[in-house]
RNA sequence: GCCGCGUUGGUCAAGGGGUUAAGACGCCUCCCUUUCACGGAGGAAUCACGGGUUCGAAUCCCGUACGUGGUACCA
């Protein structure tokens, strides 16, 4: 057992986007498997038909793709345990469920959808919002327990729709250690009767969770903590079918939070930021759920806020690289509470990995946001100065835009609010003798163009100083940006005289 | 309602019987910078509450409150 070899996995089902939560579980899973020299699989949990959404599949390896967290095994790179698509193994599960109603430990339950919801509304109260299908009630119900032998083979025969229901013991303590809760116990009294086998013939989660894992000799198995409280019902199906010697040891780990409890994508909406990893459209109602990626986040940085959203290494380190992470991960630092996510710092990890990538890393991404808006690059080594120059103004990919377009295109407006009441004849002039004055240099270069705009200030009884914002706003349209003559120097000549003339203008308006 | 899991500044968090209760984000002030940032120096702000145990509790125990998840032929 001790010496199995590590497997873990992660079990999405293919509906719709991929979560900060559902990122942070492959992180987690990929991190354990680098670090045990196991092997990651993606299995996908597509037993529910109706739920089916064409594109979602694709979409999760688009994401683990950007994210670098690409399984061993999966669909798309099967190993020895496949099939990964749980509807592709559906002739594996009712064995299992049938060995258990041999054993008595499930039975056949023939209660149509309205037979159910009226046993429910039946036994309602108001101290009982939601009855169970349970020890209380199942005696009342249409199921294997209450006919004859006889008569449930007859219904059966006669194709009667039918699911197969766990049938949970009486005052039993399940319990189990958490390898980030530690002991975690439950009364199986308190617990319903799961069904299994769906009328469909498809398992639900809970039959195929356990008979996969096994199947594919899953050592450890790790799920948000929305599913601790199922736990009791997998475990006994571990205990009945395989074995509790082979059961993955569990980690049930802390969710992920928006501003108000649980993240949804409403929060994104509300508070402008995104919850999934890349964007996605619903393909029926064509609603477009904002990404990290498209929102101009790294995914070294992605990766690294959700790494330590809910565990960090004992250190005061908060910056760590994929590698440093494989090595320092441990569920035993994996914290038991559930953390909101901040986007405020979200974004401060983004702005740290770009200062922390060297400029060859950050210009694909970069270079491509610039073509998206029309502007295409053909000097490369002039582009990554330029991004050099930039990037401590940068928190996401998108400010690069922002913050170095000027240095390719003409401003399309100039801040003129901000020039206006300091404007005056005097600085009139001076621009004018200045363009003359640049017209005539011969070294197009940020110190000489800086000594000839001085002297020439002081030539004017002007102060340098109130004639450098302004020259700032004709040349890049607002204040901001790195030092002035760098950028005259970086533009050249003509492009600086030419929006020397053009602002000019407008401030003289 | 019932069951599970939680609770250290606004947020992420270290600390697990004796600490001035780290650090980070955000916020504020100042320095640097005649732009915006980066950087630097400071500041405000925390152990949910009530009982125990103990010489001593943020740390251990029990309650309460609050939060959160579950309570589907969804995962």
């Amino acid at each position: 057992m001790e010496d199995r070899k590590i497997r873990v996995r992660f079990a999405p089902s293919p509906t719709g986007g991929l979560h900060l939560g559902g990122v942070r579980t492959v992180l987690y899973n990929y991190l354990f498997a680098r670090q045990q020299q196991g092997t990651f699989v993606l299995r996908i949990e597509d037993t529910d038909q109706s739920r089916y959404v064409p594109g979602a599949e694709e979409y999760i390896y688009k994401c683990l793709a950007w994210c670098g967290l690409l399984p061993d095994e999966s669909p798309l790179k099967p190993g020895a345990y496949g099939p990964y698509r749980q509807s592709e193994r559906k002739p594996l599960y009712l064995k299992y469920a049938e060995q258990l109603i041999a054993r008595q430990q499930a039975y056949y339950a023939f209660d149509t959808a309205e037979e159910l919801d009226k046993m429910r509304s039946y036994f309602k109260t108001e101290e009982n919002p939601s009855p169970q299908y349970d020890r209380h009630t199942r005696m009342n119900m249409k199921n294997s327990l209450v006919l004859t032998e006889a008569e449930t083979q007859q219904l059966i025969h006669s194709n009667t729709p039918y699911v197969i229901r766990i049938k949970m013991p009486e005052n039993e303590i399940i319990s189990f250690t958490d390898m980030v809760h530690g002991e975690v116990s439950f009364n199986s009294s308190l617990v319903d009767d799961k069904v299994l086998l769906k009328a469909d013939g498809m398992p639900t989660y809970h039959l195929a969770v356990v008979v996969d894992d096994f199947l594919m000799k899953i050592t450890h198995a790790f799920r948000g903590e929305e599913w601790l409280s199922s736990a009791p019902v997998h475990i006994l199906l571990w205990k009945y079918l395989f074995g509790l010697e082979w059961m993955p040891q569990w980690a049930h780990l802390p969710l992920i939070l928006g501003p108000h409890g649980k993240l949804s994508k409403r929060d994104g909406a509300k508070y402008g930021f995104p919850v999934f990893a890349m964007n996605w459209t619903d393909p029926k109602t064509n609603e477009l759920t904002e990404g990290f990626y498209e929102k101009g986040f790294l995914p070294e940085a992605f990766i690294n806020q959700l790494a330590v959203l809910g565990w960090n290494d004992g250190s005061e380190q908060e910056l760590f690289d994929i590698n440093e992470l494989i090595a320092k991960f441990s569920l035993d630092r994996v914290h038991t509470s559930g953390a909101k996510f901040d986007f405020e710092k979200a974004k401060w990890f983004n702005q740290e990995w770009i200062k922390k990538l060297s400029v060859s890393q950050l210009r694909i991404p970069i270079k491509q946001i610039f073509e998206d808006k029309g502007i295409a690059i053909q000097d490369e080594d002039a582009f990554d100065s330029i991004i050099e120059l930039v990037k401590d103004r940068c928190t996401l990919l998108p400010d690069f835009y922002i913050q170095a377009s000027y240095f390719f295109k003409k401003p399309e407006q100039w801040d003129v609010a901000s020039v206006k009441p300091k404007w005056n004849l005097e600085k009139s002039e001076f621009f004018n003798a200045l363009i003359k004055k640049m017209n005539d240099l011969p070294h197009w270069e940020m110190h000489e163009i800086e000594n000839i705009f001085k002297s020439l200030a002081t030539e004017k009884n002007i102060k340098a100083g109130e004639l450098q914002l302004p020259f700032r706003v004709m040349l890049v349209g607002g204040k901001f940006g790195p030092a002035v003559f760098m950028i005259a120097e970086k533009i050249g000549k003509d492009e600086t005289i030419g929006r020397v003339s053009a602002a000019l203008n407008i401030f003289n308006a």
